[in-house]
DNA sequence: CTGGATCCACTCTGATACTG
DNA sequence: CAGTATCAGAGTGGATCCAG
């Protein structure tokens, strides 16, 4: 099974897969928030936490999202005060393995992506800062 | 080789490798105009034409970053009218994999999610069209 | 504790016009 | 052909206040 322009698959719809996984997936949170519930069940506030420099809006905005999706469950125990867990569903779960590889490859790639970097910046010093 | 719990790896860094994957690859057009070049050598407008909707400007932008993180070569032939090929680098098409992987999930799991949002939206119809 | 509502700053993107 | 420059609109995220 060869991996060569298995891409084709992706672009034959003229991007709609993923424009749509961009807007479920590429925002600034949702896959942080996926991470962060692997294999756990967590509450609103164990949530915040965990993921470093979320809001409270920013994190209620992404769990409906996910819930929305599918992606994940919401548990609220009619308790005083309120009780509410989070956890991944069957099908969220699914979505770690590809976006850990993904992010496996971020990491491998890191140190020479930077190193890219810099020696484009050193061969076009005007455009490095503006843009 | 379990895949439980990978994402511990990921979160170690408090998220650091997801921000700088989602800064690279988490915008628009970026994934859009790897897998466009996935295998192929192209020239600027003809990437404009494989890549519908993109813009000069956006497709200018997604290019030089690209470039920049060595994910692609730019070869300017000194022709009149110039002529300009774009190519991926080896880094860039080990990008391919991981990136395709996930578009599979988003188009694997894309009616199921579509069905969760509508049966999400009936229960709440309030904050529906709002959010 | 959970999270809704509001306001604000910033970024991202697209349209348009211009250049070598 | 292959860009660059500028402007305007939309979207996104953060801070704060308030409520069940």
């Amino acid at each position: 099974m060869s991996t060569y322009r298995r891409s084709c698959l992706i672009r034959g719809d003229g991007g709609r897969a993923i424009r749509g996984l961009l807007d479920r997936v590429g925002d600034k949170w949702t896959l942080l928030v996926v991470t962060t519930l692997d294999g756990e069940r967590l509450r609103f506030t164990e949530l915040q936490h965990r993921v470093p420099g979320i809001s409270q809006r920013m994190l209620t905005r992404t769990l409906r999202h996910l819930e929305r999706d599918g992606l994940i469950t919401r548990t609220a125990y009619p308790e005083v005060p309120p009780r509410v867990e989070y956890a991944l569903t069957p099908r969220g779960r699914t979505l770690i393995a590809p976006a850990v590889a993904l992010a496996e490859w971020a990491v491998d790639n890191d140190p020479a992506i930077t190193a890219s970097q810099a020696a484009y910046d050193a061969a076009h010093p005007s455009a490095a800062a503006t843009d």
